[in-house]
DNA sequence: CCATTTGTAAATATCGATTTTTTTATTGAC
DNA sequence: GTCAATAAAAAAATCGATATTTACAAATGG
């Protein structure tokens, strides 16, 4: 399921391609039921679309949806955000430190290789996700990851057209500073023009494959 | 599965109680696989949580959670409902225009007996969905279903400790007729307080149940 | 030559049975 | 009498096989 998951996310199953269930079934060595559970609830937060009676399909990726979801990030994120920033104790800060540090180590690495993109994109996630670690509202939180998966496939995608971190580098360290300074309204601000670049640079990332697409 | 959520919604299957496959296999007279499937969909949309080898339970239902989702639904009706008044068309227009009658004909009727509950709360749904049916963003749709259903699970443990619909009509005629001037900001503000009122009653609702429940 | 139909192959969905895990009950020791 | 260990029962998860359904291809009729 998880593996599935990162798959979907990752790219390595493509956006509105059929699942084969035997072709899983192999890849994941498991059996029909599991995985039909599996799909199940991927298909509950949306990753794919079950089809009645045709099986299931990696749900598709469009400009519309990538801008949707960017903005739906911006919405919920900033929610969490909010209340995490009122209700962070010590052991709150201290996540964000720690998980800052090893953000910031990762991007200030010279080599961006391949091999690195999977581990920046964790310390991203494990750094957003200290930030609002300490929120208290279950369902906003649900809801934030399902988008935060779905919008995490979108800038994959970007990171495969242009890879300029730096400046992604300095909007974190922005945030970093403005959360321990409790400054709701400066998180809130640079948490969108962060978001907001990000749908900008997928949108720009989907234009060209669509192009790109075209000419095969 | 549309049955089994249904029975989740309107309380038959109490929050927090214990779904044992035997008894749903009975109840609903499906087989395990295409059950456990649609467990595992609701799960994915969190009216129910996978307990990993321990079977599934219906997720619970607390004053914090109320909360949450109220500003959540509001959240994202807001943002639906903004985009579907900027693009409603004429027959946008028909569609609220007849769930708006047919909603006001059921809230006028003499008689709010207990089997025109489930009418009311059909054709409160149905003159909501009208109002963001024109929207186009996917997954505010998606996340707004989501929301909803949650939303309407506590709505209706309120309806059962007080049945004051007085006010709940005039809210609605108040939001139709914004809705069809396309007032953007009339619209919000109306629907803002008539989530937030449904929200309070909610929460009274738990907390005198939390009480009846410590007396039993 | 195109459209409709029929047959075949592939894939999906479902069922019944088996295996594994958890929960409950019982026994025995301290 | 209480706790721990063990055995029995119940429940959940998984597997293999079967029954539907859909997709594709060939053939027939217009």
């Amino acid at each position: 399921m998880q593996l599935l998951r990162a798959d979907i996310i990752d790219g390595a199953l493509q956006p509105g391609s059929k699942l084969k269930l035997e072709m899983l079934r192999e890849r994941y060595e498991i059996g029909a039921a599991p995985l039909r559970e599996a799909l199940s609830r991927l298909a509950g937060e949306g990753l794919v679309v079950a089809q009645e009676q045709r099986g299931f399909i990696v749900s598709g990726m469009s400009v519309e949806e990538a801008n949707d979801i960017g903005e739906l990030r911006l919405l919920l994120e900033i929610e969490a955000l909010r209340s995490s920033l009122r209700l962070g104790d010590e052991q709150w800060q201290t996540r964000v430190i720690t998980a800052y540090h090893w953000l910031d180590r990762v991007e200030r690495a010279p080599n961006p290789g391949n091999g690195r993109l999977d581990e920046l994109e964790r310390r991203n996630f494990d750094f957003h996700e200290a930030l609002v670690s300490a929120c208290d509202r279950r369902w906003t939180l649900h809801l934030r990851g399902i988008v935060f998966r779905q919008h995490e496939r979108y800038r994959r995608l970007s990171r495969i057209h242009s890879a300029k971190t730096r400046q992604v580098s300095d909007e974190h360290r922005a945030l970093f500073d403005a959360a321990l300074e409790r400054n709701e309204e400066a998180v809130v601000a640079v948490v969108t023009s962060h978001i907001r670049r990000t749908t900008k640079a997928v949108t720009e990332a989907l234009r060209k494959r669509q192009g790109d697409e075209g000419n095969t």
